[in-house]
DNA sequence: CCTACATCTTAACTTATGCC
DNA sequence: GGCATAAGTTAAGATGTAGG
């Protein structure tokens, strides 16, 4: 089949050169052998009259040709596979589909597990596979290599839809052995304390709080860096350390662990994850199911304020 | 400088498909 | 049915790198 004198299985081919930039690789992707796949790249080479991928020492490195050609190729395939996989109607109850979600293990805890509960009664044969955000997440986005990201603010993909799932603000987390029933932190004693951070990202060395902290002056002392939100607890109880934590998390630590919810004494913004996805994939029925999935059970959180600010001790109240 | 290894290219042959 | 063409496979050759 041709389209302007193009045989379309190129582009896939070229889509999988592009991205493993070798012929063997490509030839591994695509189930084909590769002496097939590089007989193909030879024919892309001849449509493009351009080399495409030259040999630099033991690696293909794409010309500048190619590397224009990398996001409109992959953009091009994912548009097809959107308008191929789609189906006027969705029947969850059916579905087969398994799908990608990046986000941190917070939103795993706090959201995606109820999400995941509820797909398994509303739709039993989908699959859901959980990834942490990482340096490479903005590129598995536009690749298509995911179907869904949650994400704070700072870490939303450019050019591609969003929209606010759920807020949050910050609580800070103690171990109860080392605090009295009265207990309530001041700015000071928080200033002078030992801290766990939470490395966030994947290997970025930002520490989510510290995202929120930046402007404020006070330097914390943060003695433990976490890789993940959930390994907190275990770095807290037992210790005087204090964790700056989302607070919907820090409240589902407190019922797991000996663990205090206490006020936060210093200022810290209210924030919100957001929900993305690929601008190509707006109209998949199955995306669509799931987003709407993802913004009832968020709407089903429970309220932060009331819990959030414990009912202040007024005097006469 | 040679060898081992990985990877790409080429040649020869097979298989599938479309056309008369 | 028979041919042309396209596209795949296997096998062998060519090329480049790393390491002794």
């Amino acid at each position: 089949m041709r389209f302007n004198k193009l045989d379309l299985n190129l582009l896939v081919v070229l889509d999988a050169l592009l991205a493993t930039r070798s012929v063997s690789r490509a030839a591994e992707r695509l189930f084909l052998s590769q002496p097939a796949t590089s007989l193909a790249l030879g024919r892309l080479r001849e449509y493009f009259d351009d080399e495409l991928l030259v040999s630099v020492g033991k690696t293909l490195v794409p010309t500048p040709l190619a590397e224009q050609l990398v996001k409109p190729v992959r953009d091009v395939l994912l548009q097809i596979q959107t308008v191929t996989r789609a189906r006027p109607t969705f029947d969850p109850a059916t579905a087969t589909r398994r799908f990608t979600i990046e986000s941190s293990d917070y939103v795993i805890t706090v959201l995606l597990a109820e999400v995941v509960r509820r797909a398994a009664r509303l739709a039993p044969l989908m699959q859901f596979d959980l990834r942490a955000i990482s340096p490479q997440t903005p590129e598995h986005l536009d690749s298509g290599g995911i179907e869904l990201l949650i994400a704070p603010e700072f870490a939303v993909v450019a050019g591609h839809p969003a929209e606010p799932l759920f807020e949050d603000t910050f609580s800070c987390l103690v171990c109860e052995a080392h605090v009295d029933p009265a207990f309530e932190l001041s700015s000071d004693a928080y200033f002078d304390a030992a801290h766990v951070g939470v490395e966030w990202g994947g290997g970025r060395r930002i520490t989510y709080d510290a995202k929120m902290l930046s402007r404020s002056r006070r330097q914390r002392r943060q003695d433990v860096i976490a890789p993940n939100f959930t390994l907190v607890p275990e770095l807290l109880v037992g210790t005087p350390r204090i964790a700056t934590l989302p607070t919907r998390l820090a409240r589902h630590m407190a019922a797991r662990f000996p663990l205090r919810v206490v006020p936060c004494p210093i200022a810290l913004p209210r924030f919100a994850e957001n929900l993305q996805w690929h601008k190509y994939q707006e109209r998949d029925p199955a995306i669509s199911w799931l987003r709407e999935l993802l913004r009832a059970t968020a709407a089903d959180l429970p309220a932060l304020e009331e819990a959030s600010h414990p009912p202040r001790r007024r005097r006469g109240a």
